[in-house]
DNA sequence: CTGAAAGCGCTTACAG
DNA sequence: CTGAAAGCGCTTACAG
């Protein structure tokens, strides 16, 4: 690698002025700076990171510590917060931790050994080690944060209540009265609350039994939740799955148990991960903003992580779901006055 | 954070010892020894990975380059690879590049300029910066490779071949001759030309209209490729798919066309990705070993980026396949003699 | 406007 | 066995 030094040679001078030519070059005669840049091009110069991060305190290196990436949600997240750190200069170290503490423990100190400049966090399990952060005054944001958001904490959320509430509202307003909930507990209690809480105000009801706990956050999971579901009540019309991938194995419980989508079946979900359009039928979905959540996260990082600081109103940033209705839910067929009666081509359509 | 000389001054000695009670402690006082390690409890000292890697040259960051990991296949992978290397005390920087030159481009100096340690390449369009890498003596080493292994490379494999040879050698064996293949081309020739090469050896042949090229690694355009393939060659009883996405899209695509899979459409794929055992029927499939990958490519990697040297005969590395036989595949009813007659039995069992 | 000095936190020979 | 010296490649005051 070119060093400094050796452009400084070339160009005459010494390695502090070459310093302060990429820095602060009004400092820097022109002729000068010509002459140090015309030296840069022609070695190729380009400084070590390591080298300035030693000296000035800023890796322009980020962790992000979530559970997994074998998850679609997760993985798109991630892309996305890659993407945005990119265009910003920075680096992403990945650090999935499988939710287990000891790893956790770990990466967390040698995160702080590498000195990163932040660390998003949507890892759940990290509240327990959360001290070691306050401690160390590594700045780090909560992102995609579904549970409580530590004291002080800056946070970059969805809008859970309203995504449980526009999926609950859209299968309410296509006419279906008997709806029951598919879910990750207790991972999205909040979700399912807010679906609760809005068919209630709209003069319906979710009661337990037609709440079904997934048990984990896998499409199998959900078929077989799913299959019980449709078996211990047949007289179900719509159904919210938490996430996507729950709908996704929805949707094979219902075909399985002699349910077609959405014609005697409406399924709807959160998240819009890619394969939400790419099922047949692709999903009607609460789409999650997965890129003004990375905007948002990196935003809020990069400002704290130059020492400037967020506004107490902005600690915790909220960002609002949009329903996207594809063909997964349809009007419920008893109350359907002008809709034709589909059953075997509405699927046909559906599936071309 | 603690540094070194701290921990030093607690001690009673110099920095340089401390040093070398972490890195030679052969070389100290096993008294003075002792007084260090207390020190370093009592303040939780531990090094400075940015000042260790200016001084060494070493950082124990390696990054990993690819198109996305928004695509189960890579997303997996990924996270085998960061567990590796998380076992070495190593982290991972990833670079996903969208298969955009400029990116890639980009990306290339930047690692440069962070002197990872090590680069581990599945993005086939850095071939064409490969001079970059040559030239900065980065180690890398290709992973997941699928294409021409540049000369002089270092790489780890998966035998594509014997992946398609096993894939055509399971439908025939099951009684399948009219044999299809769906897949993503031309990125998966390879696959493509051993499914042709096995069934000519076999005795059948897998003529050019029977090939379906998907456009792309996405399900949809599996599905619309398929539905297509089944309106051409409705004689058609078992499917190849490329991957495991692509055989996917080809179950909907198999439902939509009013065909039962496995009842009178068998489909087996490659990759053994987690959603391959989640769908309905779970598929059959030829599983690339994914642990394996990244544990031989991550030890390859080190073993170069720690001044080793991998033996011409270990330049390439090629990792077995093997059948993964699930209910996405049967023997052929016409031929099957001592099978059951199961039609809509089957379908509740696979589903079940 | 430019350079000499000091330092970021570590390591590696080299004396003693 | 331990410490004084020099250095990794940069940056940041501070003189001149």
């Amino acid at each position: 690698m070119v060093t400094m030094r050796e452009v400084a040679a070339r160009a005459g001078v010494t390695k502090q002025t070459v310093s302060n030519a990429l820095n602060r070059p009004h400092l820097v005669d022109p002729r000068t700076l010509e002459r140090i840049d015309k030296a840069i091009d022609e070695l190729g110069f380009t400084p070590n990171l390591l080298a300035r991060g030693l000296a000035t305190g800023r890796t322009m290196m980020v962790g992000f510590m979530l559970p997994t990436i074998s998850n679609a949600f997760y993985a798109e997240l991630v892309e996305s917060v890659a993407r945005q750190l990119e265009d910003q200069g920075y680096n992403l170290v990945l650090c999935t931790t499988g939710e287990d503490s000891d790893r956790i423990q770990k990466q967390l100190t040698i995160l702080r050994r590498r000195s990163i400049d932040g660390l998003l966090i949507a890892e759940h399990q990290v509240a327990e080690h959360l001290d070691v952060l306050e401690r160390v005054r590594v700045p780090h944001v909560f992102c995609s944060w579904e549970g409580e958001i530590p004291e002080g904490g800056i946070a970059v959320t969805f809008d859970f209540e309203a995504a449980g509430r526009l999926a609950a509202r859209h299968l309410h307003d296509l006419g279906h009265r008997s709806i029951a909930m598919l879910g990750q507990l207790p991972e999205h209690r909040r979700r399912l609350d807010a679906v609760r809480a809005e068919l209630v105000d709209l003069g319906g009801e979710l009661p337990d039994d037609l709440v079904q706990a997934t048990g984990g956050p896998s499409a199998a999971l959900a078929y077989e939740a799913g299959v019980r579901l449709l078996q211990e009540h047949p007289e179900v019309t719509g159904i919210v799955a938490s996430h996507d991938i729950a709908a996704l194995g929805m949707l094979e419980a219902a075909r399985a148990s002699g349910r077609s989508v959405p014609d005697d079946l409406s399924i709807v979900s959160i998240d819009d991960i890619q394969a939400a359009h790419q099922s047949h039928p692709p999903l009607s979905t609460v789409a999650l903003p997965t890129q003004a959540m990375a905007r948002e996260a990196v935003d809020r990082l990069l400002t704290v992580a130059t020492g400037g600081t967020v506004p107490p109103e902005q600690a915790i940033t909220t960002l609002e779901p949009m329903l996207v209705q594809r063909l997964s839910t349809r009007a419920l067929d008893t109350k359907a006055v002008d809709t034709k009666p589909v059953t075997r081509r509405s699927r046909r359509r559906s599936a071309g």
